[in-house]
DNA sequence: CCATATAAGTTCATTTTTAAGACTGATAAA
DNA sequence: TTTATCAGTCTTAAAAATGAACTTATATGG
């Protein structure tokens, strides 16, 4: 939920605050923890007194689809009759976004059925051994 | 995590349990929560003893851009050097999956910077009261 | 018949997390 | 001078997770 609102352009510890609702300090553990993770970075927007703000890295951005498609599925699933809180509007044609997991390769839809898992060796054995 | 071993086709409790090694007793309460939310089903595979099997449910299987965004974005950022512990062969096109999400719409990568957020007006005001 | 195995839990004691809310410190604005 | 803003920090109580053993129903092998 911190990352959804990372990508709403939330920025700001006060603004996670009043929009989650959660306590400051777990707020300020799952913040740290991000910026460890290298999903986020705290950048300086003003100094006297010292004031930073959250941002996404590259790595944060990549998760984009994961989030993305996530409120999809809420929206989908849970929206009441005025439908869904928030749309997000595709600047490139106009449209509200519905967004489709394709493959790179050959632009198809991907289905769960459509794809086959292929276990590494090193899995394989990780997983006898258990 | 569940739920990503449902798509890799697990469906049994014991299955479950051996590959994730969560407690049997959070594992029992995540199941049945995943049921009672209509992301899962028991469907019984044979009585005598009564046994029965977790499967995705449509609302689960709607689930599948998440969960594979979410599995490319590990592979991208924490595989090591072996490559991923599990590769998706594209039934159709015969390669390894690379996911992108696209707009149903125009067909394009759907990137954060071109796409617009735009909050209903009762979210807006539940945030003003806040 | 008896011991063991399997699947799917359930129970218990102990450790970890989380939550809610008050408090701090630096600075700016009224 | 009082109040507000931002980003935390502290404390205590409640909730959740952990690991290991226990249960129930049935099947299998000797």
């Amino acid at each position: 939920m911190i990352l959804r609102d990372a990508f709403l352009r939330v920025r700001r510890f006060d603004d996670f605050q009043a929009r989650l609702g959660i306590a400051r300090r777990v707020l300020h553990e799952r913040l740290a923890g991000l910026v460890e993770a290298g999903v986020l970075e705290k950048v300086p927007y003003q100094e006297r007194p010292l004031r930073h703000e959250y941002r996404l890295t590259q790595k944060g951005l990549d998760l984009y689809p994961v989030i993305l498609s996530l409120v999809h599925w809420g929206d989908t699933h849970y929206a009441g009759e005025d439908g869904p809180p928030v749309r997000f509007r595709h600047k490139s044609c106009g449209h509200t976004v519905e967004p489709v997991l394709t493959c790179s390769c050959c632009q198809e839809t991907l289905r769960p059925r459509e794809v086959q898992p292929e276990f590494s060796e090193a899995l394989k054995l990780a997983l006898k051994t258990a």
